[in-house]
DNA sequence: TTGTCCAGCGAAAACGTTTGCGTGTTGAAA
DNA sequence: TTTCAACACGCAAACGTTTTCGCTGGACAA
């Protein structure tokens, strides 16, 4: 087990200075073509390679991004993961992961840790519970460190930073639209809590195109689901609270804003005797693995996870690698357009 | 914006040297009482922290772990993502994530760029082409270079390392004598090449299950799938094999080594006719979100890849800060239990 | 012989830490 | 008054690089 060789043990061996063997290695003209060759030979025998960390040091970058998420189980957190990762490594950066599991404290230590000096950016997504505290002081600390921060997805307007968001309400209303164009009357739509933007905007969308066709929203056909609802152990309380809505009200279309109260609401049209697409109709938001393969296959609104992360490192990246515009305080808020993707589940 | 600041600067400030600073905020002592509160208070005002990149280099280890995996829109790696996060977090490392894609090249290029000084070990599960072109050259030098390597899932023999696998064969075995016991006759396998070691132990798990209730195995009910077809753009080829299938064998039963096999055998049953699970029962392996929510809702093999990642970052840590037992090269193999979930799709 | 020039190389600083050791100043004991 | 701890602090090296600058020696011209 022979540890990584430096260059000062490649100095010593070949009985050189360090400086001249840095220099051997950069094919400098200062040095001598033998010593260069001597130098290169030695140094690609015992595979030499420079530390990363010295380098980090000495030119005050790592050459590393940082993504803070809410959670990485999860289709869309990983395909924006994978589209940071792709267009990073294309432009030789590396990319390191913290989670905030949807609590503030691990978002702030996570953050902290990451901040000094380990990475040169963020790209990041604000966890459920620093939306609801409202408390966006580590953000600005570190944006004020000088270290720059692109938020996607979960983004709150206070802080100032590149974003890329989806157009949620756009998004909404054209699913919205799908289905009232195809026949629906009774369009119920399943969504989370104000206090997350999504919910507050795809029902907003929802709204808009029910008011389109000259409908007036009906409170009886929002439901609201609590955000527990959302994990996989309470897909019972959910179903029940689904099944509520079927029994109140004769739905003929339903728009969920994600892919879980989109199957689940289908179950229990199923239960119910009611066939997808010809009884009701289903959209979701969300392209998913859930919305390709389940029965039938779901027509969703598709949010394009790994193009939001690509475009999210290019901005970061442009930003880092463009150090003189800094000062220029302007930043940029990029929309991605929503895709509706027809399925089985609409006519 | 003001960067961060530095021992220097404080130093600097405070008109005392460096040492003195950096001795104050340890508390050393070396200094006066005076000087201590001094510095401290300072510091705080200025929210000093030590710069991660000159400790690492100083240190020589950078507490920071490198995970490589093949793909990470996918649940089973993201659930081991998130063991690993857990784990290394709470024990003070951060992490790092770099994609090979299935590519033996990004593999080893990756590997490269993390191994100079970037992280103090490996977590990873080899690219399928690693795999078949049987190269694990980049393995052993990493190794060899001092940076300890620990696998999971897909590991190989030759490669002298920890490693944390999941028990394919008896995890197969038990779904299979699940399918036996309540009745099935006719049991098909739907798996992948061999050159996949899971593709192998799994069908082998079936093989002895068979084997144990006196029943010879049917090479005609063992439809090995090209690789390829697990991509979601290739349902519709996948689907027509499966229709084969079916039609050349009248199959009461069926394990699926992956969930879109399952879900995809499940959808060509309905199509022609067959009830799941009253004229055929699925068994699938690795539990993620197709299985939960697909109707009928799957039963599975669940390989828990938290706890894999979980192991994994411990068994790595572990030995990251034991380096006096480092040269004891006695390595260790982690055999995590799979677990039989059992659904709506067996009786 | 002296001076000039340049090729070829090395010394040193810098990035931000930590830490062993040296040193100057105090106060008290002899 | 001298001596000597104890105290408080600074120096310098080290981690592995890169890069600026300066030095040396030899070739060549005058």
């Amino acid at each position: 087990m022979k540890r990584k060789i430096t260059l000062k043990q490649i100095a010593r061996e070949l009985d050189v200075s360090i400086s001249t063997v840095s220099k051997a290695l950069k094919n400098s003209h200062e040095i001598s073509q033998d010593t260069r060759d001597k130098v290169q030979a030695f140094a690609k025998l015992y595979n030499y390679r420079p530390n990363n960390i010295a380098l980090s040091l000495k030119n005050r970058k790592t050459k590393t991004i940082g993504i803070m998420i809410p959670e990485i189980v999860h289709h869309f957190f990983s395909k924006v993961i994978k589209g940071i990762e792709l267009v990073a490594n294309k432009r030789g950066y590396n990319v390191i992961v913290g989670l905030s599991n949807e609590s503030f404290d691990k978002e702030v230590i996570n953050m902290e840790m990451l901040a000094n000096g380990s990475i040169d950016g963020f790209i990041l997504s604000i966890s459920k519970e620093t939306l609801l505290q409202q408390d966006y002081h580590h953000f600005n600390e570190t944006i004020n460190q000088g270290m720059p921060i692109v938020m996607f997805d979960r983004v709150v307007d206070e802080i100032q930073c590149d974003k890329v968001i989806v157009d949620d309400l756009n998004g909404a209303k054209k699913a919205v639209l799908k289905l009232l164009k195809t026949g629906c009357k009774q369009i119920a739509i399943i969504t989370t809590n104000d206090y997350l933007s999504i919910g507050k905007l795809r029902t907003e969308g929802y709204v808009q195109a029910l008011e389109e066709f000259n409908i007036k929203p009906n409170p009886s056909l929002i439901l609201k689901i609590e955000d527990k609802l959302l994990s996989d152990e309470n897909v019972d309380e959910l179903e029940k609270e689904l099944m509520q809505l079927f029994s109140d009200n004769s739905i003929d279309g339903i728009f969920a804003v994600n892919e879980l109260y989109a199957v689940t609401a289908m179950k229990v049209a199923r239960r119910l005797g009611l066939i997808v697409p010809n009884d009701i109709q289903v959209i979701s938001f969300s392209d998913g693995v859930l919305s390709k393969h389940s029965t039938p296959s779901l027509t969703t609104v598709s949010q394009h996870g790994q193009e939001m992360g690509e475009k999210a490192a290019e901005l970061l990246i442009n930003r880092l690698e463009n150090e003189e515009d800094r000062d220029v305080e302007h930043y940029e808020t990029v929309v991605i357009e929503t895709e509706l993707i027809e399925r089985d589940s609409t006519k």
